[in-house]
Order: structure tokens, then sequence, then C-alpha cells
DNA sequence: CCATCGTATTCCCATATGGGAATACGTCAA
DNA sequence: TTGACGTATTCCCATATGGGAATACGATGG
């Protein structure tokens, strides 16, 4: 097998740095492809491809007015990736790192993480 | 070009299934690659890959014990994907989705998503 | 009907991925 | 030492990515 495609899921959309770019502009409103373009200085064909990908995964809705096609972001598959990593939040925060930190010493466990209750 | 290494950044390290499956497992507890591969149900050098990949992108530290290496998550990693993702949250959360459709209609708007004040 | 605009699609290519399988190590128990 | 264990590394391969370039196409204005 090879990488998952890109179109698998939010996740792997998402990877790309250029997609990124296009769903926080697209974060302030709907948007041409020409627009785009601009916006992010790259050759419209290229920026066609990421939006299909975008699309496919259902992370941007598509609209046709005349000649031109305004792409409006689609938030809702970005919940998944949210919450994934939010179940993480404790590990970087610091009041929690550092309890950790103490925890793990005083109690030398190797399996520790437990503020749960 | 070709698509960016998975090493390049967690966004992309976490784009992998089976790696953000490993990242839940640590978020329980350090854990020793035998572990890992009994957890997963994925063979042993494919788990020490990811946990290369995961490691490379700081993701997770590892310590020395006896044979065996024990790795532990390194959560800060995530922080990146967290704080990017949540600049969406308004998009997905059902009040604001519905305020932005509403608003769109009344203003006919092109550029609408304006909640800031 | 023609030229042009706005977008999408196609072709080409270097790149590296992720799994499978085999193997290389370092460490520990006899 | 030897053998088993725990883990990392290497080789192989099908796959598709992302950019560049060229081109196809629908819509629109003359």
């Amino acid at each position: 097998m090879a990488r998952a495609a890109t179109t698998t899921d939010a996740f792997n959309a998402v990877a790309e740095p250029r997609r990124r770019q296009i769903l926080d502009v697209l974060a302030r409103g709907e948007r041409s492809v020409t627009d785009l373009v601009a916006a992010l200085d790259l050759a419209q064909p290229q920026v066609s491809k990421h939006l299909k990908v975008l699309h496919e995964v259902g992370l941007v809705a598509v609209r046709e007015d005349g000649r031109r096609r305004l792409y409006r972001l689609e938030g809702r598959g970005l919940k998944a990736i949210h919450d994934w990593v939010a179940g993480f939040a404790r590990h970087w925060e610091d009041r929690f790192g550092a309890l950790d930190a103490v925890l793990a010493e005083i109690t030398g466990e190797t399996d520790g993480n437990d503020h749960e209750g």
C-alpha cells in the first residue's frame, strides 16, 4: 500500500499547507478561484486541484455564478480533527504538564497521567 | 515536487490513522513497542517505523529500559494543530452556523461571516 | 460566430510512502 | 557462549502526490 489518498479524510486533506491556506481565506467568506489564485500566489490549475480535494472531503462547497465558481468553507468537516486533538489538550497545557511530571517523579509510575477524578 | 514528507510537521505525521492510534494509546501512559504492537494489531516493524516518524516531528519521546524502549506522548506538538482548527470552531457550531445562514440570506452578501464584534 | 474570460482537466515526473518480509543489533538469561 | 528477546533497519513495490505546462470547455460580450 502507499500513503492514503489526500481525499481520504479531512486529516489527509489538511496536511497540505496550501489547502490550509485556502481554508484560511475561505474562512473570511466566499471566494472565486481567481480570488484564491491572487490571495495564494499559486497557479490557477493547482488551486483548482486543491479545491477539488477539499471538495471531495466536504471541506468546501461550490456555487456557480456565471462563469465563476464561488467556493465556500464547510467547517463541519474540521470538527473531527478538532475533537481528536482536543482530547490531548491536557498534555500540553502547562498546569497539567507540570502536574504530570511531579506525579511521575513521586510515584515512579510508568503509567501515569491520572487527573481523571 | 511530491507530497510533503510525513516527517514535515505534526499535520502530516498525524494524517496517518495508525499514528493517531499510537498517540491515542500513548495518551494513557508510557508504552513499549511490544505493548503498542499488541494494542494496534500491527506488525512490529511498521510500529517502529511509525514511532520513528512521530519521534522526528517531536510528538513522542523515548526512554531506554533494558532491551525495551518506552515511548511517551509529547503533546505539545499537537497544539499547533489544535490552534489552527480552533480558529474554525464558529463554522461548525450550530448557533453561529445558523446565524451565518440567516445573515447571508438577509444581506445577500458574498462576503459574510461577521460576528466579530 | 468569435474572442476572451474563469475554471477544470490532462500529461509528465521526481518523490517517498506504508506495508510485507527478511535481517541486523543490543541486551539479557542460562 | 549461546539463544531468545525487543527493537530498528533495509529492501522491495504499487501507488498517487503536487507542481508545471498545455489544453479543454462552458459562459459571456460583441
